[in-house]
DNA sequence: GGACCTTTGTCCTGAGTGTGGAGAAAGTTG
DNA sequence: CAACTTTCTCCACACTCAGGACAAAGGTCC
């Protein structure tokens, strides 16, 4: 089947391809009172972009009193794919224009594999996607990376934890694989777009996306888009130092948030609890498992371990102490938790909230909600398709 | 004489009397390699702009091989008045619509004397500037004040250091008196929009600039805009805690990094020094003037006295942890830091330098100057007329 | 069922926006 | 003084866009 190659001709056909995106199937009259155009301009864009192929009209919606319209939609056969590589697992999934989430498939990987292996991966995920009739081609796709990128040329630059990829030109060599157009991000900045887009951040024009996996970073939406810094590593806050004397980080330095709390840490310090008769909740887990996760900290939590709560609480409150900093700084209208570790929940929470509270003036915080994100693992590649949607649906 | 009311009648006006304000004098051809317009449409605009008087030919310029081309000027009458209110001064000055400073005047005053008080010195100082000759009115006017603005109405709101000021209609009574349009915004904003105008930080995107005065703020360049946040607080740094064993600050928390260094706590420290004879430079001075500024501090370890550039080198330390962790998440492409302590100079500023470079990944600091402000007091008055002007060179 | 209303969408005219070329104006250079 | 540059103006033409008239297609009410 042919591939979409059509792009809006100017900034009115972006504004309404991102409408229907966004607002489902409209017809006219609806697109007409979002876009301060005349309904006959309307109507020649909207013609246009029915020539083009990239939307359609199919039907007519049930009268509201008058004339019934027709339901104008972004053609239903395009297809977007949204990668989201994280330190420890692959996830790749097939949407529709309209950004809903056809597949999606799950591989554990350690992306320090390097790019090749990583690579093989996704293509054959896609391909596996491609092979149950999900999508028979894509249009465009997006991917994100655990570490900083620089945007425009879609490279990673300086990943700490994924040391092989620094230069990889992941843009280019994935474009050239899936023949589509292809845009690169980091993970944080991914996952944060993808709560804006169908999550908890919807209709919230600044705010912060904290992701805690392995490691730590944060996505910040600046007046609804995320702001990326001078060199594509804004939002980096995992090697922020929390404690002068604390413990070393794999960065050099010492006593940073991520070193203290993150998936890897809070893993290292059950296993330590459980090794030194602190916990027996978590030393029957660790003597099953023969190691421990983050996951299994939120069990033992959940049923009652004193020792698990306390490495929950501990952590909460650093990661409170550096979000009140940031709290102080950006003003934000919202703050969202998210990552692998947003299975401790509502303990995590409560620390975070405690110290935020306490810590900021009441200016910034006085309507300030602290909530974790709802969409768990599709939000990272939500956001991707939203990435790659967002540039073809701007003008060429 | 009367004033102008004229405002640009479309985006492309707009443009060309911003061009105008940070470019100075053009000729047509000139503005026309810069706003991707043809010949005939600038021509037409310029006509326009022409026709409301808010620009003037005036002469020709020295021939460069063919034709002389036209001055094209911002009227050279047009005033603009900037006022920096401060914690303890006023600053108010004259410019030009190039936002060049005819004149300022400066007096010292107590912010918490409330605004009634203040207006009727700011009016005072405008008057006397009128009187001088350097303008018959003001086309507009912008006004900083320490502490957080509601931007849109121009309202402080719960601002900590003068809060008599709380909810006062600035804006609006400011611009019943002078009878101008006026803007309002917090002081830090103006400083960055100054050194953005006319100082350091020209053609620099996103930046960060940290002023240490009474208090201490941090304003936040984001693609050449000021960013506010969600409630007009963002920047408001002085709160961030860097001591949770720290001590007391006056809004109720303990290791506020305005509680450890900013001008206020250097002065108590240094008399501390003073009285307990660690310093006999320090010593002195407090003996001849009754108490100690920042600027008696910077004399101090100018002299070499050794407390005194402890005290500096501890503080610079402090800031420099906080300045670290923002550039970690904010990864500007440059800091700036200004205000009453930048007479401390670059000891100051080797001690930030030392603790950023140290604490940030080398992917945020790999190119990042961080460098003192170069306009000093006349950077918030600068800052507050590019406030006005680029309200009033926006489409109306 | 028919008169009347609402909603949706199309068509047309006219005002305004903007481009590119021709060419005039005003200088420099040899 | 001829040739060339640069600057600026004028004009014809294409495109953009708004708003009104009107047609299409349904409801609602008696």
């Amino acid at each position: 089947m042919r591939r979409m190659t059509a792009r809006p001709a100017n900034a009115h056909q972006a504004r309404l391809l991102r409408l229907l995106r966004d607002g489902g199937p409209n017809s006219r009259a609806q697109l007409g009172d979002q876009v301060d155009l005349s309904r006959s301009k309307l109507a020649v864009e909207v013609d246009r972009l029915l020539e083009t192929g990239l939307v359609v009209a199919d039907g007519l919606a049930a009268s509201r009193g008058g004339r019934r319209s027709h339901n104008i939609r972004l053609a239903p056969e395009l297809r977007f794919l949204g990668v989201d590589i994280g330190a420890t697992s692959i996830d790749v999934a097939v949407t529709n224009a309209e950004l809903e989430v056809l597949g999606h498939l799950n591989h554990p990987m350690d992306v320090r594999e390097g790019p090749v292996a990583v690579f093989e991966q996704v293509l054959s995920l896609a391909a596996k996607l491609r092979a149950s009739g999900l999508a028979e081609g894509f249009d465009g796709a997006g991917i994100g990376v655990p570490g900083p990128v620089r945007f425009p040329e879609g490279v990673p630059v300086a990943p700490p934890i994924m040391p092989g990829w620094d230069g990889f030109p992941v843009r280019e060599a994935l474009s050239q694989e899936l023949g589509c157009p292809v845009m690169v991000d980091n993970d944080v900045n991914l996952m944060a777009m993808g709560e804006q887009h169908a999550g908890v951040a919807r209709s919230v024009g600044d705010y912060l996306c904290v992701k805690i996996g392995t490691g730590i970073g944060c996505g910040i939406v600046v007046g609804g888009e995320v702001y990326r810094g001078t060199t594509g590593s804004a939002g980096d806050i995992g090697h922020i130092q929390v404690d002068p004397d604390g413990r070393a980080c794999a960065c050099g330095n010492k006593g940073c948030l991520e070193a203290h709390f993150s998936g890897a840490a809070l893993a290292r310090d059950a296993e330590d609890a459980a090794r030194e008769g602190r916990s027996p909740e978590l030393a029957a887990r660790l003597e099953a498992a023969g190691r421990l996760t983050a996951a299994d900290v939120a069990a033992a939590a959940a049923a009652g371990d004193a020792a698990a709560l306390d490495l929950i609480r501990e952590g909460g409150n650093r990661l409170g102490q550096v979000i009140a900093s940031l709290v102080s700084f950006f003003n934000p209208g919202l703050v969202v938790i998210g990552g692998g570790v947003t299975g401790l929940g509502h303990n995590l929470l409560a620390s975070v909230r405690t110290q935020v509270y306490k810590q900021s003036l009441p200016l910034a915080t006085g309507n300030l909600p602290i909530v974790l994100g709802e969409l768990g693992p599709t939000a990272g590649v939500i956001g991707a398709a939203r990435l790659i949607s967002d540039h073809l649906f701007s003008p060429a």
